[in-house]
DNA sequence: CCTGTTTATACGTAAAATCGTATAAATTAG
DNA sequence: CTAATTTATACGATTTTACGTATAAACAGG
């Protein structure tokens, strides 16, 4: 638990492309699931869009996961981050 | 802990406009933390848009809260409703 | 009440997401 | 190595967000 913290589009797009991994489904099926374009899927993987809320919501519960709030905690220490 | 769930723009309106209470802080304040106009402050409390994740990243940074994915329990995929 | 404060709404404009469709590029399988 | 599959990219069209600015409406004290 302690789902992992998105901050900006790239935590978005590996936590997608990591749970779309595990469970061994295809951009196009995520895709379809969440009524988007394959390309979309694609795009968001990249962090390559800031995709609007309610997108982001369909797009994760094609992966049974949700999006939660949570009260910020003193952020570890991250080389990427900017 | 175990953040609020967010699955569509109320309850992230609700979330958001419980937190500003909390910290008793005007629109606008929140709105100048987050470089967004005060009206798109009152539209994301009021579920009026679904903003985009950027947006509302910084909107929630300004309330010292974090968004987070977390893995859906009990239910398997099910579509979000329109 | 009256008034200052806060929140909601309006409107035109600019910027960005998403679409459909198609194809190039990369990866995987045989 | 080749073919099939999967992912990335392209482009114009459409939809929606977000802006600046202003004002109306709701709210809270005094």
């Amino acid at each position: 638990m302690m789902g992992k913290i998105v901050r900006n589009n790239k935590d978005l797009g590996e936590a997608i492309r990591l749970a779309r991994k595990n469970k061994a489904l295809r951009q196009v099926d995520v895709a379809q699931r969440a009524s988007v374009r394959q390309a979309l899927v694609s795009d968001l993987e990249n962090g390559a869009t800031s995709a609007r809320l309610d997108t982001v919501i369909r797009v994760l519960a094609a992966l049974d996961m949700d999006l939660s709030i949570v009260p910020r905690r003193k952020a570890e220490f991250n080389p990427t981050e900017y």
